[in-house]
DNA sequence: CATGTTTCCTGACAGC
DNA sequence: TGCTGTCAGGAAACAT
C-alpha cells in the first residue's frame, strides 16, 4: 500500500521518464472512475499539456502541467490502496482496472491502474479561458450544499471541479522528513488519541501509513496504543528519528511491496524484507525473540513487540 | 473541535 | 471445484 516512500518512488520514476513530454490524448475508463474532478474537465486540461516536474506531497503525486493557452495547473494523483501510475509502451496490453491513459507524443502512455478504486485523480489550479463555466457550475452546486447545511464551511474537494486554493490541496499536515523535533512534539501535545492513530492522521503528519507507523513505533520502543499525550519527550525523539530513518531506508529500497505496489516501471520495492513488526504477527521479535502481537487501533491492524515496546 | 465509526472496492485466501 | 465469508486499508463522510 503506497505510503510516503512508495509515492516518492513513483513520483521520481514518472518524473525521470515523462518530464517534458506532451500529452496528445487523454482517455478515461468507465463512468465510475475515481475522480474528484469531472472527467470532461480532466480531459480538457490534460490534452495538449506539457508535463513538467512530477513530485510528491504527502501521499499525493503532483504533476505540473503547462499549456500555451491556459494558466499552469497540476494533476494530483492519490494512489489510495492499490493505485499504480505506470509509464508504458503504447503497444503494451492494458491491465484490467485501467482508469486513465494519457497518450504521450512519443508513443508511450502514462496509465493509472487501480483495482480497488480507492485512488483519486484531480486537477489543481486556477480557472482559465479554456475551461469556460465548467468550474463555476460545480462551485455553485457546492455553495448550495453549504447553504443547506447552514454553515460557512469551505466546500469539500469532492464538490469542486477545480481546486482553487493551495491550502485545500496541501492541507495542514507537516512533512515528516523535514519537521523539527520541537514541532514534531507539538503535533501530539495534549492528544488523548493513541499515538498510532495520531501518526496516521494526515492533518498532523503527511505520508505516514500503517506500515511505517508500526515500524517507527517499534524502533522507538513505544506501543501503538499509548496515549499520544503520555509519550515522553525522550520517546518522542526516538519516534521522530525512527520514523525518518525508516522512511529514508524505504525510499532507498524503492518502497515496500506487500500487496501489489509497483513503481512507474512496474518494478516491486524491497523494503518489505526489512519490516520488523508489520505483518509479522506470531513471528519472533528480531530483538528479543518473543512473538509479535497484533491489535486493532483506530480500525487498523497494529503490530508490536510486547516486550520491546512499552 | 476531537475522536470514533462506517463506507467505499476487489482480490486473495481459508474453510467447507 | 466452486461457493461463501473474511480481511486488507486511505480518507471522506458521518456520528457522537
Amino acid at each position: 500500500m503506497p505510503e510516503l516512500p512508495e509515492v516518492e518512488t513513483v513520483a521520481n520514476g514518472v518524473n525521470a521518464r515523462v518530464r517534458g513530454e506532451r500529452i496528445v490524448a487523454a482517455w478515461f475508463g468507465d463512468k465510475r472512475e475515481p475522480m474528484k474532478t469531472a472527467p470532461a474537465v480532466m480531459e480538457r486540461v490534460l490534452t495538449g499539456a506539457v508535463i513538467g516536474r512530477v513530485h510528491r506531497v504527502g501521499k499525493t503525486v503532483v504533476m505540473d502541467l503547462a499549456r500555451e493557452d491556459a494558466p499552469p495547473r497540476q494533476m494530483l494523483v492519490h494512489l489510495g490502496m492499490t493505485g499504480q501510475l505506470l509509464v508504458s509502451d503504447g503497444e503494451a496490453p492494458r491491465a484490467k482496472h485501467t482508469h486513465m491513459v494519457l497518450s504521450l507524443a512519443d508513443g508511450r502512455e502514462l496509465r493509472f491502474v487501480d483495482p480497488r478504486r480507492f485512488g483519486r485523480l484531480s486537477i489543481f489550479g486556477m480557472e482559465g479561458p479554456d475551461l469556460g463555466r465548467g468550474g463555476a457550475k460545480a462551485k455553485s452546486k457546492a455553495k448550495a450544499k453549504t447553504k443547506a447545511r447552514g454553515s460557512s464551511r469551505k466546500p469539500s474537494q469532492r464538490d469542486c471541479a477545480i481546486l482553487d486554493s493551495a491550502a485545500e490541496f496541501a492541507g495542514s499536515g507537516a512533512e515528516p522528513l523535514t519537521i523539527s523535533m520541537e514541532a514534531f512534539r507539538e503535533l501530539f501535545h495534549g492528544r488523548k488519541t493513541p499515538i498510532k492513530a495520531a501518526l496516521l492522521n494526515q492533518k498532523l503528519l503527511h505520508g505516514v501509513g500503517n506500515i511505517y507507523a508500526d515500524e517507527a513505533l517499534f524502533r522507538a520502543g513505544v506501543r501503538p496504543g499509548r496515549q499520544a499525550a503520555k509519550v515522553t519527550r525522550v520517546e518522542m525523539e526516538r519516534l521522530r528519528v525512527g520514523l525518518v530513518e525508516v522512511l529514508r531506508q524505504a525510499i532507498a529500497l524503492g518502497g515496500s511491496s506487500v500487496s501489489d505496489y509497483v513503481d512507474a516501471d512496474g518494478m516491486r520495492g524491497f523494503f518489505q524484507v526489512e519490516h520488523r513488526v508489520y505483518q509479522r504477527t506470531g513471528e519472533p521479535c528480531l530483538v528479543c525473540g518473543r512473538p509479535i502481537r497484533k491489535v486493532v487501533i483506530g480500525g487498523r491492524s497494529s503490530h508490536f513487540c510486547p516486550h520491546c515496546q512499552k
